[in-house]
DNA sequence: TTCCAGGCTATGT
DNA sequence: ACATAGCATGGA
């Protein structure tokens, strides 16, 4: 076991597998920030976790352990997984700048309506978005909840008009409309290939939203998204041979197998940091 | 001003 | 099944 608990509050010892850094800046989750003293925090669902570096361990700080104890991945050996995903000579250089890379079990509906969001945006501006969305959450004292599907679909189309997602509006008005008559409970017990058919076909998600949410927000780390950073990987460091990102995807799927998801991570993390055209 | 951003839908062939 | 124009908004 890679951590415990001390007082309510998770003590992480392994720093070659748990980064705050690697894990919050990789593009999976977007309410996330720095304190003034430097240290990560984010929010998840309606809860907040803050990580304190101390010499022999992070730890982290929450108001529900038990929820970032799963949302950290933390029983999980990514030394392991990256012991396996080493054997591709190519991805070694890119696991070792990112090592601290945990994927995240993060909140299925956050997921869904952050990666709507995302399509051909920037990461700046989905952030804002989301954490404009945030204003309708519930009140937790120093900051807001995510709303939830059932109070987003009270809202009138003006309130997603001014949230400046731009076309996206009526997406996500009318998944707010579909999630809040869903059960996600039950479509979390159905295989990959289920739930992605059932992902596509709310309005708004395409096949590398849908990877997105599978890997975020159901777990499912054999999926692999395939955007504009990891079509430049590919051409980059991969192959010239041109591919569709459809192709792409099973590509990689079949090269990085059962941790796909975990694979691109440490990808879109190296290339966001490291390549030429980028800001 | 023009181009671009974690792509998708709609509308052609 | 496959190709691509158009898309809202804001920052560079």
């Amino acid at each position: 076991m890679i951590y415990s608990i001390e007082n309510n509050n998770i003590r992480v010892y392994d720093k070659t597998q748990f980064n705050p850094k690697h894990i919050l800046e990789c593009g999976q989750v977007f309410r996330y920030g720095i304190n003034d003293d430097g240290n990560y925090f984010v929010y998840s669902n309606k809860y907040k976790a803050t990580i304190l570096e101390k010499p022999e361990y992070y730890e982290i700080i929450s108001n529900n352990t038990d929820y970032f104890v799963n949302y950290f991945d933390l029983k999980t050996d990514y030394n392991l997984i990256k012991n396996k995903l080493k054997t591709n000579k190519v991805l070694s250089p890119m696991i070792d700048y990112g090592y601290g890379i945990r994927i995240l079990n993060a909140d299925t509906e956050e997921m869904i309506y952050s990666f709507i969001l995302s399509q051909n945006n920037n990461i700046k501006r989905i952030q804002k978005i989301v954490e404009k969305m945030c204003e309708i959450g519930e009140n937790m004292g120093d900051y807001k909840a995510f709303p939830t599907s059932k109070n987003l679909s009270k809202l009138p189309f003006e309130f997603y008009k001014n949230l400046g997602a731009g076309y996206r509006d009526k997406f996500l008005k009318s998944t707010a409309d579909f999630l809040s008559l869903q059960n996600l409970e039950d479509v979390k017990k159905l295989s990959t290939d289920e739930i992605l058919s059932y992902l596509l076909k709310i309005n708004g998600i395409g096949p590398k939203v849908a990877s997105c949410v599978l890997l975020f927000g159901f777990g499912r780390k054999e999926k692999f998204p395939v955007d504009t950073w990891l079509e430049q990987v590919y051409y980059n460091h991969f192959s010239k041979e041109k591919r569709t990102r459809d192709e792409m995807q099973k590509y990689f799927e079949n090269e990085f197998g059962e941790y796909s998801g975990v694979a691109q991570q440490y990808l879109f993390y190296y290339e966001r940091n490291n390549s030429t055209n980028n800001k």
